[in-house]
RNA sequence: GGGGUGGUAGUUCAGUUGGUUAGAACGCCUGCCUGUCACGCAGGAGGUCGCGAGUUCGAGUCUCGUCCAUCCCGCCA
């Protein structure tokens, strides 16, 4: 090893004691006849001391430049009184060089790396140069910090006797799901990989297997466009068991979160966690993934305004509609122009427009109060429980439109009154939530027929099994999401493993083609045939995962090379266009639309 | 595919109703300085105002287009 100790390392017992340290110069200070090196390493900052005695090695200390790396050594000092530095752990010594290499002189840095300045510096300067960003003490603490949550995961699946196996990430397409990354076959001209959404179909077929407990923290790909928490690329913690229930993956699950929060936060969150079923987090919350850290929740007004003057409540409810509200407690002074952020939020979410009543002085301010008869005035007074300084908004549709534009305005008054200060969540408030027995199918308008809510390997609520045929809609999935502070962290479901159900599901409801149910699942079915055990699993998400324990925005920061919201490596500059050569090996032909050459 | 925000020195920003030579801080370069730790002091260099058109006597500033980044909607079985 070229060095004796970490840059945190040395204490004043070690006085007296040669001492080789290397690292990277974070400042150097020369005050003429005296200069001063804090070298840094990933373990901390000790401060070098370089003396003019030493003519050669002095000169060569007032040429460092910041980030350059060098290799130290000397005599471990006492700081004498007064030149301690109390912020500093190794604050109490220094090193007095007496030798020095410099491994490499740094150029002068494309944008300041210390903290205050560089959490300003644009997001794609510091892509370009991510390794200069992420040698910040911060930012890699982030990737160690990404390391403890794999390792607590790991070491909590592996004590439950999980298996980890890696599954291909060259997969075929499955077109019903996102859309995919293609990855040309050379040995097949004409045929195409897809890099894999997730490893759904390959764990079940381990389980089929009899590996009965797998895991994997699996990379996944889907070619949609990106967002703060989603990257092109992403890693999932991928788990499917055999022989178990529901409650075997909610206890499972609770604990690994436990490990995971006591390893990482040194936390003790509370288990079991509550479990909401998805209708009553809509009908509570507006959303499949309520932030239950607020109190705010949706109210039914439905019956209240059946037989309404206000004909535009009454309508909604004589067509099988719903007529919901809110009352943001204390938001009354809201702003005329946060009023009009909540209406567009509104009107993008498919409502015409947000009506409100607000309560101010004793009195109720409101559009459509003059609609409003004495008794409904009553009603709404009652079960909203309207006080002074309130505001109420309301939103009337089909019941899903109506909880969930609700479900968005709640979490904009959430900000609104957080932001006033009053209500507060603390940072360090974790609540956790399984949302469960969600619908089975969706009504796609657009197709014309039922889709999956999840996967068609979802597997029916026992007893709704025999509606699959007469109404569709109302059978359950034995699906469940993990659910933190309003973020989805993951969600599975124990899964079909009889080949007639499956095929009844593929056929009868979902109404896919037997040809098209042969190429897409057919080696499924067929493996279903031949000793299938019960089975089911989940995936987390683990960069959302590791964003949230780290308490940063956006997942950028918690992956070490990000893609740019348009799918770029500004450092490596992928995607880039390829040799002619190497298309015509892959009998690829390129037509780009004209204006682009 | 749609909407919002931003792009001026290496970096972060300012730049007035459109008007002389586009400024500041940090960084960089040169010199001075023996106890600093955001060291200090003096001096200096550094600009395709993202790009392209247009309006105007005159554009960093106004208009249109375009590129890039970012946030959101759609999308993410």
């Amino acid at each position: 090893m070229k060095r004796t100790h970490t840059c945190n390392q040395l204490t004043p017992s070690d006085s007296g004691k040669e001492a080789t340290l290397i690292g990277w110069v974070e400042s150097v200070r020369d005050h003429g006849g005296i200069l001063f090196v804090d070298l840094r390493d990933r373990e901390g900052i000790t401060q070098v001391v370089f003396h003019p005695e030493l003519k050669e090695i002095y000169e060569k200390a007032q040429k460092l430049k910041d980030e350059s790396v060098i290799q130290v050594s000397g005599k471990v000092a006492l700081r004498e009184e007064g030149t301690v530095n109390e912020s500093l752990p190794t604050g109490k010594i220094e090193l007095i060089c007496s030798d020095m290499i410099v491994h490499n002189l740094c150029d002068t840095l494309p944008f300041p790396l210390d903290d205050a300045h560089a959490d300003k510096v644009n997001e794609d300067l510091r892509l370009q140069y991510r390794y200069l960003d992420l040698r910040r003490p911060k930012n890699l603490n982030l990737m160690r910090l990404r390391h403890k949550a794999a390792t607590a995961i790991r070491e909590y699946l592996n004590s439950q006797d999980f298996t980890e196996v890696e599954t291909p990430i060259l997969f075929k397409s499955t077109p019903e799901g996102a859309r995919e990354f293609l990855v040309p076959s050379r040995l097949n001209p004409g045929n195409f990989y897809a890099l894999n959404q997730s490893p759904q179909q390959y764990k079940q077929m381990l389980m089929v297997s009899g590996i009965e407990r797998y895991y994997q923290m699996a990379k996944c790909f889907r070619d949609e466009d990106l967002r703060a928490d989603r990257q092109p690329e992403f890693t999932q913690v991928d788990i499917e068991m055999s022989f178990v229930e529901r409650e075997d993956m909610y206890a499972l699950i609770e604990n690994m979160l436990k490990k995971i929060w006591k390893d990482v936060l040194d936390i003790d969150i509370p288990t079991p966690f509550p479990r909401m079923p998805y209708e009553e987090a809509m009908n509570r919350y507006g959303v499949d993934k309520p932030d239950t850290r607020f109190a705010i929740e949706l109210v039914d007004l439905t019956d209240v305004f059946k037989d309404s003057q206000f004909k535009v409540f009454a309508g909604v409810a004589a067509s099988g509609g719903a007529i919901k509200a809110i009352n943001a407690k204390g938001l009354a002074d809201i702003t005329q122009g946060e009023l009009k952020g909540l209406e567009d939020t509104a009107k993008s979410l498919g409502a015409k427009g947000l009506a409100f009543i607000k309560a101010e002085n004793g009195a109720w301010k409101s559009p459509i109060l003059k609609f409003l008869s004495p008794s409904e005035q009553d009603a709404l007074r009652q079960r909203l429980n309207i006080e002074d300084s309130d505001i109420v908004f309301f939103a009337a549709s089909d019941w899903e439109h109506a909880c969930a534009t609700l479900g968005r305005i709640r979490l904009e008054c959430g900000k609104l009154l957080q932001a006033r200060g009053k209500i507060s969540i603390p940072a360090d408030q974790f609540n956790f939530l399984w949302v469960v027995e969600f619908p089975l199918m969706l009504f796609d308008d657009e197709q014309g027929r039922y889709v999956s809510a999840h996967h068609p390997f979802t597997a029916p609520v026992e007893e709704d099994i025999p509606h699959l045929d007469s109404d569709p809609l109302r059978v359950r999935g034995q699906h469940y999401d993990i659910v933190l502070n309003g973020t989805e962290l993951g969600g599975g479901s124990i899964r079909i493993h009889q080949p007639e159900l499956q095929e009844k599901v593929f056929r009868d409801v979902l109404k896919i083609p037997a040809d098209i149910v042969q190429s897409r699942f057919g080696y499924m079915l067929k493996a279903f045939k031949y000793g299938a055990p019960p089975h089911g699993g989940i995936a987390l998400g683990f960069d959302r995962l590791v964003s949230i324990l780290a308490n940063r925005p956006s997942i950028r920061d918690i992956i070490a090379f990000p893609k740019t919201q348009k799918g770029q490596d500004l450092m490596a500059q992928s995607p880039s266009p390829v040799a002619e050569k190497q298309l015509k090996d892959l009998f690829i032909s390129v037509s780009l639309p004209a204006e682009e050459k």
